[in-house]
DNA sequence: CTCGGTTAGATGGTATACATTTATACGTAG
DNA sequence: CTACGTATAAATGTATACCATCTAACCGAG
């Protein structure tokens, strides 16, 4: 058996979720997936009928989402699904163009072939869901080849940030890409940064993520001021 | 009456907390003081009785702890106080030099004189806590002084992180000063930034406020491999 | 039309009981 | 004596029922 170390990690897999843990889970996707849109009012006692359980654990759930920015909650009036700024949308992009390229740098060196080797998959399926007009799926493919690029920095709070950051961005960014086009231009910039590291070309790869955020960052601010999409996000 | 908008903002003071919210400020000044150290295990049972309350406000508020890097929450084993890793101030103190700097030169602008009265106010006490040996409150108008140095900068995500950032090495930060005794250095220099800004050369204050944190990052580095803190913080 | 009070509905909280899980202690086999 | 498995205690997680409190909407009086 294992000793009883006092600070021992327990594998994520081989922990059983808790209801409240699977019910935030389920209303996060709901909310990423744009099927809960922002404004939305979310009832603890409509909840807990639909999921079959009681308000306690639907309430934690609520407690968790809002401490990912998914929903906001206010005192003895509920939870409603939020959305984001235009402002915020900006900041979220800036602070992306200026965190992950840095964790590129850092990162990289580290990839090993197994992680090639996902993060190749990653794209390959993501390359399926576009076909497939899949677009809901996209956007989790999307947001763990960012962050699988990225895990190797030894920055465990920018890294905490940074998927903060692409979880926050996910609706807005596949509005940007469904509205522009964009989607293919996308999986081209991946697959090529993807192979400039593979290459070693580290700078140019940075160089490469820095103009593929920035690029999904302005177009959406542009989509914006044209009054294409929703004040909110 | 104020008419039912929908997106109207009711004032923090105006709003009255809930139990939940009331033990999650309780518990976080107390974390935060170093009064519950890092590792030590908050039981739900004794924090209800201790506060005459139920158990379920108690969850509310460690989770809200949680969501504010407080505490971590291991299903079915509760909340510990949560310690920082070298890494993870190293980390803090790098994104703090990226940020706060750029933030300052984009909120310098637009502080009024009421801002630099309640900046110098907030010196002040500082420096009467000080003189007092009240360590403790030192931390809080820290906080305080910085966040309100930057809260002009149009940048509401940039600001949350920072305002994350500033509670996370709350800590740490007093050990390294108390250790070293900078704190006179520190009260100094936040002198000087507030005078720059004032005088409107807001290039040099950004520039010492950049040297300022560098060098409590770096003095922290320095005092944690020199084995005289502890492994963690 | 505004002001003020009333009321319905939702959230916040208590109390209690029970289910799960963790960790520790114990006892037995080897 | 150690190793292993089982019991047991303690803490967390959840359910249920009930009450308190707040919000928002309704409604009537001026």
């Amino acid at each position: 058996m294992f000793a009883a170390v006092p600070g021992r990690r327990v594998p994520d897999r081989l922990r059983h979720k808790t209801v409240a843990a699977a019910v935030a889970d389920s209303l996060r996707q709901r909310i990423l997936n744009g099927e809960l849109r922002p404004g939305v009012q979310l009832r603890q006692d409509a909840l807990a009928e639909e999921f079959g359980i009681s308000r306690i654990p639907v309430r934690e759930a609520l407690l968790q989402l809002e401490a990912a920015n998914l929903v906001k909650i206010v005192p003895h009036r509920g939870a409603v699904v939020s959305g984001l700024s235009l402002e915020e949308v900006e900041d979220i992009f800036r602070l992306r163009v200026q965190l992950e390229p840095q964790l590129l740098a850092l990162s990289a060196p580290h990839l090993t072939d197994d992680d090639f080797q996902d993060l190749a998959d990653l794209l390959k399926t993501y390359g399926e869901a576009l076909s497939d007009g899949e677009i809901l799926r996209w956007g989790e493919l999307n947001r763990r080849f960012h962050y699988d690029l990225l895990r190797h920095a030894d920055r465990p709070r920018s890294l905490t940030i940074v998927s903060g950051l692409l979880q926050d961005c996910d609706r807005p960014t596949r509005l940007q890409l469904t509205a522009s086009g964009d989607i293919a231009r996308a999986q081209r910039e991946h697959t090529e940064i993807l192979h400039l590291c593979k290459l070693g070309k580290i700078d140019a790869a940075v160089a490469v993520l820095r103009a593929h955020i920035e690029h999904v960052g302005v177009s959406l601010v542009t989509l914006y001021r044209d009054g294409l999409a929703q004040a909110r996000f």
